[in-house]
DNA sequence: GTCTATACCCGGATAGAC
DNA sequence: GTCTATCCGGGTATAGAC
C-alpha cells in the first residue's frame, strides 16, 4: 500500500528537516544518510543526485505558487482574498520557504528551471498594488509581504508549536491578515 | 593615510558584496582571491581564516545592535522610535543581514561567540509589546518587524537604487515605518 | 536494495621561497 | 606581501559484490 510512503519519502522527510534546519549546501549527502540509517550508496538507488532530492521536495509547492500566480491573470482577487492565500501557501510550506530563500544556491537551482520564477515577485506586487502604482504603494505592498512572511514562521513556532505539520489557527490567521491589510492600505 | 584602506579593507568589501550576491558557504577563499587579483596564499597574509573575514565584517554592526538591545533595559521607548531604530540599522546593514540570516552557518558562529543573541529576538519582541503580552500581541510584533525587514529591503533596491552604499530616503523610511506601525497596533 | 571501497574534486589552510 | 606547491579533509558520486 501506499505507494508513497516508500524509502523515498522517508528520505524526502529527513531531507526536509535537515535542509530547513542547516541549508541545503550546509547538508551532506552523508548526513541524510545517517539519519536514515543506510550507506551514501543506498541512497544513490533511490536517488540520483542530491539536487534531485531538493527537487521532489519543492516541485509541489513550487507549482501550486506558480498556479496562483497564473490564475491572477484571469482575475484580480481584492488584495485580502490574494494576501490570505499567500499566508496559506506560506504556512502550508514554511519549511520549504526557509530553504528555498535562505541558500542562492538552491535559488539559482530554480532560476536555472523555472525562469519566470524570478519576476514571479514583481507580479505579486503589481497583483497588490494595480499597474501604475506610485513608489509608496510599492513599499507598502513589500510592507504586507514581510508580515505574511515573518508573522506566519513566528506565529507556528512560538509556545503552542505542535510537531511537524503544525496548521496555522484560524485565530492567527486572522490576526497576520488584518496586519497585512494594514500594512498595505495607508 | 587612512590606516583602513588597507589591502584588509579592500579584501572585506569584495568579501562582502560576494557574500551577500552567494552566501557565505557559498564563497571560497579563491573567489575573493580572485576579485582581489591575488593568490589565496596572499589573502591568508591578511586574515587568519575564512571565518575571520566573516567577523571583520559584522563586528561593528553586531555591536551596534547589541548596544540598542542593552539600552532597552534603562528606557523603554515608544515603539514608533524603536522601529525607527531598527528600520536605520536594516538600511545602515542591509547586506550584512541577508548574509547573517540567510547561512546557517553564520548564525551558529555568530550564537558561538555571543551566546546572548539567541534571545535578542525574543528581547525586541517584548520591547514592542509590553511584558505579559497576549498572543496576539506578539504576532503583531512580528508583523511590524516583518515589514521593517522587508520593505527597508525593497525600498533599497528598487528603482533609483544607487549604488553600494545607498541611503534610504527620509519619504521612503516615514512610510515603513508607517506600515509598521499600522501593523502592530491593531 | 544495500553494502564496502574508492575515484574524484574542491575547499580551507600551510610551507617556504622570493 | 605575494608567489608556487602542497596537504588534508570532506563532499558528491560510482563500481561492483552481495
Amino acid at each position: 500500500m501506499s505507494p508513497a510512503s516508500s524509502t523515498k519519502q522517508r528520505i524526502l522527510g529527513i531531507a526536509r528537516e535537515l535542509f530547513a534546519r542547516q541549508g541545503y549546501t550546509g547538508t551532506s549527502i552523508a548526513d541524510i544518510a545517517r539519519e536514515l540509517g543506510t550507506s551514501t550508496a543506498a541512497l544513490y538507488y533511490h536517488f540520483p543526485s542530491k539536487a534531485d532530492i531538493l527537487r521532489g521536495l519543492i516541485a509541489e509547492p513550487l507549482a501550486a505558487y506558480t498556479r496562483l500566480l497564473g490564475s491572477l491573470q484571469e482575475r484580480q482577487p481584492p488584495a485580502g482574498e490574494l494576501l490570505g492565500a499567500f499566508i496559506d501557501l506560506a504556512a502550508d510550506s514554511r519549511e520549504l520557504a526557509v530553504i528555498i530563500d535562505r541558500d542562492p544556491a538552491v535559488l539559482e537551482m530554480i532560476t536555472k528551471q523555472l525562469p519566470e520564477s524570478s519576476q514571479m515577485n514583481e507580479r505579486v506586487i503589481e497583483a497588490l498594488t494595480g499597474r501604475g502604482a506610485d513608489r509608496a504603494a510599492v513599499i507598502r505592498a513589500h510592507a504586507a509581504l514581510g508580515v505574511v512572511k515573518n508573522a506566519t514562521m513566528a506565529a507556528m513556532s512560538i509556545d503552542p508549536a505542535p510537531e511537524g505539520d503544525a496548521k496555522l489557527t484560524p485565530a492567527d490567521r486572522a490576526e497576520i491578515l488584518d496586519a497585512a491589510l494594514r500594512a498595505l492600505n495607508a
